[in-house]
DNA sequence: CCGAGAAGTGGCACAGTATGCCAGGAAGTC
DNA sequence: GACTTCCTGGCATACTGTGCCACTTCTCGG
């Protein structure tokens, strides 16, 4: 950490070797190497020094008390630059967001077209769950800054509505309703996701003891059986 | 609308008879007059001009469009002071949250304990929604709102998760069960706020037409029978 | 009725967020 | 190696949000 961050003389942007912070494991990209030019690689790194600063800063101090400029000076970029990979310090938190919805998408996709439409769903959002669990301090440090952080929840909190819509479309398309005129398939998602956020929730409350995928798995079965037969 | 907002030279804050704005009547408050002293009325009267100017002002042009400059000029009020009756924009337009909310907590506490928690809980909850179709051109205003206002829905999805927190204390406290131990409460909740929130989102996008309390009303009986037998 | 204290308002200053614009330089292309 | 593309950082600027202070209004007790 203590690293010469504001004084490189002449940035000369390669980062492949000088890597002045260490990155956690989690972070090195899957698509990494070969098949991405120089400038692209370079912008990931970026990205992901960027997202791994304002972590590490809010966990110190807590979200609202850093600066964008502070986060830039650890990330060693300037001001300017972090509204370039990120709309707000709230974004650069929950900078893997994407890769969420991505993995989500890739797992619907990937269920056979045999498969019931909510065994399908509840296969992908477990996956997801499964990948919060693979990053499990990251994810349980990230779950606490929004206990005591309404921007970052609700930021959150609308971020998961990509989920849903993801995941009422799949279910639209699986099922054949019309997602203008049934709100079913929107319905079932938003459940879907309440049960994966509930669970998120009470496991961070826990402090990430217990099993995560097993939890959402649970909650999922309660509303299976209908609210009538959950409590 | 066509009033003189900004000029009035000496501003004597005597707004109970000289109120330069017609008020409209979803805005009047049902505990107006002898209970509160002028000191109260007066407050009152503003946070309401300014809520009403905001939502006003977006609806115009956007909430994104509008500054707290603007709103507060068109409130009458100084800049300054909108901050001490609202945090940000977003607030000023949901302004009758709390409302919301006390209705919510007055329904449940009225529900007799004989009653079964969830027929408590669905009944607290179509009353809320009784009381949005009551104002049905504001919030229609208001959700269409929402729909391209990233920050406005995650606002607007956190103070949602104050509806939630009291379902689910008051599951808990008509079921016997330990909210810090059992996420059933705080799952049940949600479905149950998902499934409002789903049908105000449908309500909205086919432009108010419809029985939103009937919609809040099939989408629970939907999470009732099960998800699987949902769709 | 009146004076003291409580409370609301508005002006000012200031930190922080967010974005447009432009020049300089690195990466990609041939 | 020259040409193009586009990423970066600096500058300017609009807006948000809050602390502080002086001024005015309201409330309440005598």
């Amino acid at each position: 950490m203590a690293c010469l961050l504001s004084h490189c003389a002449t940035r000369t942007r390669i980062r492949g070797t000088l890597c002045h912070m260490p990155v956690p494991s989690e972070f090195v990209s899957p698509t990494s190497a070969t098949t991405l030019g120089l400038r692209e690689r370079n912008k990931l790194r970026t990205r992901q020094e960027i997202a791994d600063a304002t972590l590490r800063l809010a966990a110190e101090k807590g979200l609202e008390h850093v600066t964008v400029e502070q986060i830039a000076a650890a990330a060693d970029v300037a001001p300017r630059t972090f509204f370039r990979y990120f709309d707000s310090k709230e974004d650069a938190l929950l900078a893997d967001h994407p890769e969420r919805l991505e993995l989500l998408r890739e797992t619907l996709k990937s269920r056979p077209p045999s498969e019931g439409p909510l065994t399908a769903v509840r296969t992908a959002i477990l996956d997801v769950a499964g990948d919060l669990e693979d990053h499990r301090d990251l994810m349980l440090c990230k779950v606490q800054l929004m206990e005591n952080n309404p921007t970052l929840r609700g930021r959150s909190l609308e971020m998961m509505g990509d989920l849903e819509r993801m995941i009422a479309e799949a279910l639209a398309e699986r099922t054949g309703v019309d997602l203008e005129t049934d709100f079913r398939p929107f319905l079932i998602a938003g459940a879907v996701c309440t049960a994966m956020r509930v669970a998120i929730d009470r496991w961070g409350a826990t402090g990430g003891t217990g099993d995560l995928t097993a939890m959402v798995a649970d909650a999922l079965d309660l509303l299976d059986g209908g609210l009538d037969h959950s409590i």
